[in-house]
This record gives C-alpha cells, sequence and structure tokens, in this order.
RNA sequence: GGGUCGGUGGCAGAGUGGUCAAAUGCACCUGACUGUAAAUCAGGCGUCUUCGGACUUCGGGGGUUCAAAUCCCUCCCGGCCCA
C-alpha cells in the first residue's frame, strides 16, 4: 500500500503517504519550485519552515536547463540539494495556460500538445510518453500524466473532448510509465507515484467519467484538475466534494493548485489530502503576509493577511505575526520588512515567502492534528 | 556689473496661445494574485462634488488677448559665460 488513512473524521482524513523518499503525513503542503527553486528561498531554509514536497515542473525545467543536462547532473534532487520527496507537475497545464493566454502559443492534437517556447520561440511537441519520461529524468518521487485542461467556461463538449482525450492520454502515460519502471529496473520500494487528473470543468458526468477513466487505467492517486474556482472566482465546493467521491477512499488525493487556506480547508474536509500553490510564495513577493488567527477546528476566522507595504505598518515595531515561530518573524519586525519592500530589497520577498510557508506549515500542522 | 539660459504638480521632466488640471518616469495611496510567461499586474494620486461638473494651479506682480504654463513688462531666484 502507498497510502495509509490513520484517522477519519466524516469525509476528511489524515493518513500516511508512502513514497520512495520516505513518509508523508497527510495531509500536507507543497510549495512550487517550478524552476527547481522555490523562487527567492534556499532548502535550508525551507527546511526550517518544516516543508517536506515540493512541486517542479516539467515544462520549465524541460525548457531550462534542459533534459540533457539534467541527465548530466544525475537529476533533479542532486541539482538542486534537496533529498526529500519531489512531484513533478507534467505541464500539462503550462501548456492550457500558454495557449489560453494567446492561442498563438501552441494547439493541442491527439498526439500532444504542440507549444512555443517563451523562451526562444521553438516549436516543442509534449506527447504523454515524453512527459513521463522526462519526469524519470527528472528522476522525481511523485509525477503526473499529461492531461488535457480547459478553462471552465467551455462548452460542455469541449469538456467532454478533453476529459475522453485526457483518459487515452492516460493510458498512454501508464504504459509508458511500466516501460520506464521496467527500463530502469525499478521496484515498487523505489519507483516513483503516479498521479492521474480529474478533468471534466464544472460537469459532474464528466468528472466522474474521467474518474473512472483513470481508474480503470489504474494511478497511485488521483488529482483534481483544471481550475477549482468558476469564471466568477467562486470556489466550487460541490464539484471539489463530488470529484473527491469519485475517487477511491484509498487512493491518495491531490488537490492540484489549491489554493488559499480556506480552499485548503474546504478540500481537506471533503477528503483531499494533497495541495500545492503558489499563493504563499507569489504573494509573499508582493507583500501580502498571512497572519495566524486561530486554529481551524475552533470555527472562528482562522486567519488573515496584512499587505506589508500599507502606510499602516511604516512604524509597527512587532513581528509580523506574533505567534509564529519562523525566522522572519522571531528576528524582524513589520516596520523593518515593509522598509525593505519600499527600497526594493530582496530580503523583504525572501522574508515574507518564508513566513507565508511556515503559515501554511502550521495550517497543515492543524489538519492533520484532528 | 554686463550677457545669456532657465524657474512647471513631492522629485525628475514634457508642454511653448485654445484639444492643459497639465504627457512620461519616480515617489506616494490602495487593490489583485489559487497545478508561477508574475521580484508581477491594475486603479488612484490639486480641492470640492448632488459624479453632470464646479473651483484654485505652471516663481511673484502687472499687462496683451475672446482665450495664457505658453506672448509682453517688471521684480525675485538659480545655472553658465564675460568683467
Amino acid at each position: 500500500m502507498i497510502f495509509d488513512i490513520v484517522q477519519k473524521n466524516n469525509l476528511s482524513r489524515t493518513g500516511i503517504l508512502h513514497t520512495c523518499k520516505g513518509d508523508l503525513p497527510t495531509p500536507f503542503f507543497m510549495p512550487d519550485a517550478t524552476r527547481a527553486s522555490v523562487r527567492g528561498l534556499t532548502v535550508e531554509q525551507l527546511k526550517t519552515v518544516g516543508v517536506l514536497p515540493m512541486v517542479v515542473n516539467t515544462y520549465h525545467l524541460y525548457l531550462q536547463p534542459g533534459m540533457d543536462f539534467m541527465q548530466k547532473v544525475g537529476g533533479v534532487h542532486a541539482f538542486m540539494q534537496w533529498d526529500g520527496p519531489l512531484l513533478s507537475d507534467s505541464g500539462g497545464y503550462q501548456v492550457y495556460s500558454l495557449i489560453h493566454k494567446n492561442a498563438k502559443m501552441g494547439e493541442i492534437t491527439e498526439e500532444g500538445a504542440i507549444f512555443k517556447s517563451v523562451l526562444d520561440g521553438s516549436r516543442h511537441l509534449l506527447t504523454p510518453e515524453k512527459a513521463i519520461q522526462i519526469q524519470f529524468d527528472l528522476g522525481v518521487d511523485m509525477m503526473v500524466l499529461l492531461d488535457d485542461p480547459r478553462p471552465n467556461n467551455s462548452s460542455q463538449d469541449v469538456f467532454a473532448a478533453a476529459v475522453r482525450r485526457t483518459v487515452r492520454w492516460a493510458q498512454r502515460c501508464r504504459d509508458e510509465f511500466d516501460r520506464q519502471i521496467v527500463a530502469r529496473g525499478l521496484t515498487d520500494a523505489t519507483r516513483p507515484l503516479l498521479f492521474g487528473v480529474v478533468q471534466g470543468g464544472p460537469f459532474f458526468d464528466l468528472r466522474q467519467e474521467c474518474a473512472e477513466g483513470l481508474i480503470a487505467v489504474g494511478c497511485d492517486g488521483y488529482s483534481f484538475g483544471g481550475r477549482h474556482v468558476d469564471m466568477e472566482g467562486n470556489f466550487m465546493e460541490e464539484m471539489i466534494a463530488k470529484t473527491a467521491s469519485y475517487i477511491p477512499e484509498g487512493a491518495p488525493r491531490f488537490a492540484l493548485g489549491i489554493g488559499t487556506p480556506e480552499d485548503i480547508v474546504r478540500c481537506h474536509n471533503v477528503g483531499w489530502d494533497m495541495f500545492d500553490c503558489v499563493i504563499p510564495t507569489r504573494e509573499g513577493r508582493h507583500g501580502r503576509l498571512f497572519i495566524w488567527e486561530d486554529g481551524v477546528k475552533s470555527g472562528n476566522t482562522f486567519y488573515s493577511t496584512i499587505n506589508i507595504g500599507n502606510a499602516q505598518y511604516r512604524e509597527d515595531f512587532t513581528p509580523i505575526d506574533p505567534t509564529c515561530d519562523c525566522y522572519t518573524c522571531t528576528t524582524y519586525t513589520r516596520a523593518y520588512i515593509q522598509h525593505l519592500f519600499r527600497v526594493k530589497e530582496p530580503l523583504g520577498a525572501q522574508m515574507a515567502a518564508l513566513h507565508n510557508l511556515r503559515y501554511f506549515m502550521r495550517l497543515m500542522e492543524d489538519l492533520r492534528r484532528v
């Protein structure tokens, strides 16, 4: 078994995910180290706030530094000096995002995703097989199969086609995955875990169809794919809950790209176990900091945020969050962090991201403490 | 003392008769950010406003003109050159 449920409470659960780099208590949050780095932070800093796994990206690392290079250095763990578990995203979402923002940047065909490099305009074809090969070359411990996400305002027909393609691609990914396991002489104890991605947008029957298709293909875990908020930005609560119910209880459920603290909590409450999001790091860089208010279980407002650049903190000589044990909060004042932002000292963004990650880690610790 | 160039909103700096409450950048005040084309992006930034506008601004004062940041006179201040 790769996943053990330790305790259940209604739909939510805590558990242990077994990876070849060690056991991970669920639920857990993974910061995004898209380009083999959590922006601005060292691996030592990440360890101090309790980061366990993180997420690297197939698309970005394939383009730069490239896979020949990555093989030379012996994989992304060695390259980035991180010995903990790593999950790689397949690149499907990046291609989707690229095309969605600018249709000239690529297209989705049955063979795979064709896209233009944002670095030099060169054309690339990312097939399901290639996405898996790249992730093996990266040497990650958890990988995601190539999927076909669509914007939530797409028609049902578009989503139906995307779901069926995602399932067909899943089979091709699975076949390639099995080939790589054999070719690389990996065992159940040393192989990475494979996560399928449930697509279907806002349509329940499509989400269900996708989940069933992926289950037939067979993955170690299953993810919520696409965007989990509607076009107005509202959290799709019922869809998140229903999709979890389509996934076997014994499989880890990965809420891709989620999210805000309240979104994470809502997902956890309906059975999701794994999370990743750019929010703590990006918003930290942009000066928005998370403040612990109360435990999630209290039922009260459990967090607030401040924009550290706001004038009201100019002479605030208290810590960002007096209850926080991170380096930022135990060392510096709000006034100082604001000063760093005002003068554009990179240390400010770094300290902010570090603190926000600590907040997210505390939130997860709180959720695991049923 | 003579000559010359110049004084524009917190700063820098456009504009040189009407389309100017005055470009642009910075600063300042807010907001956004959900599998990172984001150390990014958006809005605001004279005063008042029933959001239609109204009113006071481009060194000071005076003048020309239907109309002046823009032209003329004068004063004040600064840079440079000559003595």
